[in-house]
DNA sequence: CTAATATTTATTTTT
DNA sequence: TAAATATTAG
C-alpha cells in the first residue's frame, strides 16, 4: 500500500535500550506521564486518575513512537470510543510532528473494525459492501422476527429482546455460543432462536448491527488465522483510549491483535467506569496485569484540574468503593485550598432551580463567562425544571444529549430515500417510506409485497416491482405503488448523472417528503423542514452517497457545542471528559442519586457504579462544587418526600460547607449543625446589558414562547403577553423585534 | 386508510 | 405530567 507519508521502506527497529529522539512532544511531561511516554516495549496500563493528563500521555506516546521511528504510521493502532476523542488525538498528534500522524490508524473501536471487516466481509458471510443498521431498523426486524414466530411483541418488546442480544453480542457471544447461558423466561424461552433468526435475517439483507462489527471480526480473526497474522504483525504498537470502558468483545477483540507484538498500552481509570450497564467491564482493567504478565503499571495521580479541597471530597467520596485498583488524586496545581464545597438542602425542585439560576446569575454579573459554568443532573427529566428557570431569568443556556441529528426521524427518513435510490434491495429502508408521505398504502398492500418477497426470496422492491404487474392489487394501491417504484427507478439512473447533492435534494422534493413537512401547521415542522435542508448539504461535502450513508451509520455525532456563552446542563454521563470551573451538582438525593433502580438492579454494583458517578461528577470542577437536594420532589405526578443523598455524608466534614433552608431538617439533623450563613459566592457586579430600545406594545419574538406583545419595561427586563404562553418576564436580549 | 381517543409508562446511551 | 404508542371509530 503505497503511503504519501511514508517514513522509510522497512523502518529497522531501534534497539531497546537507543537514547530516544527528544522533541516537543516530551516537553512539560511530569516524571510518572514521562514514563508512561516512553515505556513503548511490552504491555502498559496507565491508570489515570482524572483531570492528570491521560489525552497528553497517549498523544505524546503516538508522536514518540513516530518520531523515534519505531514503527510506521499504519503500523500503529489507536483506538478510542468516541469520535470525539478520536478527532482529538489525530489534531494533537499532527501538531506535535506534522503529516505523519495521518496514516495511523486511528479511530473509534468500531470504525477500525468496519475498516477491517470490509476487506474481508466474505470471510464472515457478508459482502463488501454491507449496510449498517441504525437502531430503528434493528427494531423493526426483530418486531417482524416476533410476528412470524407468532410471540406478543407487546408482552415482549422488541427493545427488550433487542438489548438481551446486545448484551450477548457485547460479550463476545455468537448464536452459536449462547447454548451454556441460561435460557430465561423471556419470550417463552426462546430468546436464543430469536438471536439466530435475528443473525439470519441480517445475513440476509446483508447488514450488520453496532454489535456485530466487533463480533464479525472477532469470527473473522479466530476462523481465518492467516488474516489474524496479518493485523497481528502489522500492529506493533497499540494504544487504547479509556480502556475501563471496554466491553468483553473488544477486550477479547485487542488481546488478539496484540498477542504477537505485546506492545499494548491501555489508558483508563476503574474509577470513572460508570458504563456497565451498557456491557462495559471494569474486570478488564483489574485484570491487565494477569492478562498480560510483566505489564508495566504507571499511575497517573497529579490532578491539574482540581483544587485540593474538590480532590480530598472526591478521594474520600470513591474510598467507599471495594475493588478498585487504588489511587489517590495528589494536587498538582499551586493555588490555595479553594472554596468549600456547598451542600444546600432546598424545600423542592423548583426551589432548587431557583438557587441554582441565582447562583449562575450572580456569577455571570460578576464578570463569569456562563460557559465556565455546568449543571450536572443524574437523569434526562431533571433539566427541565432548570431549563424553565433559566429562561425566565434571560438567562442562556444549552440543554446537551437531546436527540441527535442523524436520530430525527426526518432525518432518518430522507436517508431512508438515500438508501433505497443506491441500495433498492435495502428492505427495511423500504419498509420506512414506501408509505411516506402517505401514499393510501396501508396493511392490505404490504402484506401482499411481504407475501410474494417471501414465497420468491426476493426483495420487498423486487416484490413490488413484480406486484404491480398484476392484478394482485386494488386500482388504487397499485398506481400509488407504481409510482414510488418508478420514481426509485429513475432517481436511481440519475445516480451518475447528477452530482449527489442535487439529487438527494431532487428526491426530498419529488418524492413530496419536503412538502409533507412544509404543509405540516406542527410547531416543530418548519424545524424540520431546517433539518433537511441540512441534510443535503451535508450529503454535499461528501465524494459520494454511498460514503455519506458509511459516514452517517458511524459517526452519529453527539458534538453539539455550546455555540456562543451559555451554561450547558446535561447529564453526568455526558460530562465525562469535560470540565468546568463551576459544577452545579443538584438532587444529591436517595432515589434519584444514587438512582433507586440501579440500586434495584444492580445491588451493591450498582451503588458503586452511581458513586463513580458522583466522583465523575465532582472531578469535573476545577474551582467550585455546589451540590444540592431537595426535600420534597414531584416525579410522574407524585410527591416524594427524600433523603438526602448516602454521598453527601461520604464527603468529608472538612471539605464541605452545609447551608439548610430555614425550619428544614430542624429537628437537629446534620443539616442544622451549620446555620446558613448568607455569604454571597460571587461579587455582584453589574453586568452590562445590550441596548435593547422596546417600547411598550412592540411585537417581539421569543425562541421558546413564540409571539408576543412588550407590556412592561423593566430596565433589561420585559414583561410580555405572549400569544400562547401567557405573561412571561423575559430578558430583553432573549427576544427580537418582528416585522 | 386516517384521525381521534385510550392506554401505558416512564435511568444513564461513547458507536 | 406528558410523551409515546395502541386501539378504535369513522
Amino acid at each position: 500500500m503505497p503511503d504519501p507519508f511514508a517514513l522509510d521502506d522497512d523502518p529497522p527497529l531501534l534497539p531497546a535500550r537507543d537514547v530516544p529522539v527528544s522533541g516537543p512532544w516530551l516537553q512539560g511531561l511530569n516524571p510518572e506521564q514521562l514514563q508512561a511516554v516512553t515505556t513503548t516495549e511490552g504491555p502498559v496500563l496507565v491508570l489515570s486518575g482524572a483531570g492528570t493528563g491521560k489525552t497528553k500521555v497517549l498523544t505524546s506516546r503516538l508522536a514518540h513512537i513516530l518520531a523515534n521511528h519505531k514503527a510506521q504510521p499504519w503500523a500503529c493502532l489507536a483506538v478510542t470510543f468516541t469520535n470525539r476523542s478520536a478527532r482529538e488525538m489525530r489534531e494533537r498528534v499532527g501538531q506535535l510532528i506534522g503529516p505523519v500522524a495521518d496514516g495511523v490508524w486511528l479511530g473509534t473501536f468500531h470504525s477500525i473494525a468496519v475498516r477491517i471487516l470490509r476487506r474481508h466481509a466474505e470471510a464472515v458471510g457478508l459482502a463488501a459492501n454491507f449496510t449498517i443498521l441504525d437502531s430503528d431498523d434493528q427494531v423493526r426486524l426483530i418486531k417482524q422476527i416476533l410476528t412470524d414466530e407468532g410471540i406478543d411483541w407487546r408482552k415482549w418488546p422488541p427493545q427488550a429482546v433487542l438489548s438481551a442480544i446486545q448484551r450477548w453480542k457485547d460479550r463476545g457471544l455468537g448464536p452459536d455460543k449462547v447454548a451454556g447461558e441460561p435460557a430465561g423466561e423471556f419470550a417463552a424461552g426462546r430468546l436464543k432462536d430469536l438471536y439466530r433468526l435475528y443473525q439470519e435475517r441480517l445475513k440476509l439483507l446483508n447488514a450488520c448491527d453496532f454489535g456485530d462489527l466487533l463480533l464479525h471480526c472477532l469470527t473473522l480473526f479466530l476462523t481465518r488465522a492467516e488474516i489474524l497474522d496479518e493485523y497481528q504483525s502489522r500492529f506493533r504498537y497499540i494504544l487504547v483510549d479509556e480502556y475501563q470502558d471496554t466491553n468483553v468483545a473488544q477486550y477479547l477483540w485487542l488481546r488478539l491483535l496484540a498477542q504477537k507484538h505485546r506492545n499494548i498500552c491501555c489508558v483508563g481509570d476503574d474509577d470513572q467506569s460508570i458504563y456497565s450497564w451498557r456491557g462495559a467491564e471494569v474486570g478488564n482493567i483489574l485484570r491487565f496485569e494477569s492478562d498480560f504478565p510483566g505489564a508495566a503499571v504507571i499511575r497517573l495521580e497529579r490532578n491539574y484540574r482540581s483544587t485540593p479541597t474538590i480532590l480530598a471530597a472526591a478521594s474520600a467520596l470513591i474510598a467507599n468503593n471495594q475493588g478498585r485498583l487504588g489511587k489517590t488524586l495528589r494536587p498538582g496545581l499551586d493555588g490555595g485550598q479553594g472554596d468549600p464545597i456547598r451542600v444546600r438542602s432546598v424545600w423542592d425542585g423548583v426551589e432548587e432551580a431557583r438557587l441554582v439560576a441565582g447562583d449562575i446569575d450572580s456569577a455571570w454579573r460578576a464578570g463569569e463567562k456562563l460557559s465556565s459554568m455546568a449543571i450536572l443532573v443524574r437523569a434526562g427529566f431533571q433539566t427541565r425544571e432548570f431549563e424553565e428557570r433559566l429562561i425566565g431569568m434571560g438567562i442562556p443556556y444549552k440543554v446537551i444529549g437531546g436527540p441527535r441529528f442523524y436520530e430525527r426521524a426526518e432525518i432518518r427518513d430522507a436517508m431512508a430515500y438515500v438508501r433505497l435510490v443506491v441500495s433498492p434491495d435495502d428492505g427495511l429502508a423500504f419498509e420506512r417510506v414506501v408509505n411516506l408521505p402517505k401514499r393510501g398504502l396501508g396493511d392490505a398492500a404490504l402484506q401482499a409485497v411481504h407475501a410474494l418477497s417471501r414465497a420468491r426470496s426476493i426483495s420487498l422492491f423486487e416484490a413490488a416491482r413484480l406486484l404491480i404487474e398484476t392484478d394482485e392489487l386494488k386500482p388504487k394501491p397499485r398506481q400509488a405503488l407504481a409510482g414510488f417504484i418508478t420514481d426509485i427507478m429513475r432517481w436511481r439512473d440519475q445516480l451518475e448523472a447528477l452530482p449527489h447533492g442535487e439529487l438527494a435534494a431532487l428526491i426530498l422534493d419529488q418524492s413530496g417528503y419536503l412538502d409533507m413537512w412544509k404543509r405540516d401547521k406542527a410547531p416543530d415542522a418548519a424545524g424540520r423542514v431546517e433539518n433537511l435542508t441540512e441534510l443535503v448539504s451535508a450529503i454535499e461535502e461528501f465524494e459520494s452517497l454511498q460514503s455519506f450513508l458509511e459516514h452517517v451509520a458511524l459517526v452519529m455525532e453527539n458534538d453539539e457545542k455550546a455555540e456562543g456563552d451559555r451554561v450547558v446542563v446535561m447529564t453526568l454521563h455526558g460530562a465525562k471528559g469535560l470540565e468546568f470551573d463551576t459544577v452545579f451538582l443538584p438532587g444529591w438525593e436517595e432515589g434519584v442519586f444514587p438512582h433507586s433502580r440501579a440500586l434495584d438492579e444492580g445491588g451493591a454494583k450498582g451503588l458503586e457504579e452511581e458513586r463513580r458517578l458522583a466522583y465523575v461528577g465532582l472531578t469535573r470542577a476545577k474551582k467550585r462544587v455546589l451540590i444540592s437536594f431537595a426535600a420534597n420532589r414531584r416525579i410522574y405526578n407524585q410527591w416524594q418526600n427524600n433523603l438526602p443523598s448516602r454521598f453527601v455524608d461520604e464527603l468529608p466534614e472538612h471539605a464541605v460547607h452545609r447551608q439548610a433552608d430555614k425550619g428544614l431538617y430542624a429537628g437537629g439533623g446534620s443539616y442544622a449543625k451549620q446555620a446558613a450563613k448568607p455569604q454571597p459566592l460571587w461579587d455582584t457586579v453589574k453586568r452590562p446589558g445590550p441596548e435593547g430600545g422596546f417600547r411598550v406594545g412592540e411585537r417581539v419574538f421569543h425562541q421558546k414562547f413564540g409571539a408576543g406583545s412588550v407590556i412592561e419595561i423593566d430596565g433589561d427586563k420585559l414583561e410580555i403577553a405572549f400569544d400562547k404562553a401567557g405573561m412571561k418576564k423575559v430578558l430583553d436580549s432573549f427576544v427580537e423585534k418582528t416585522g
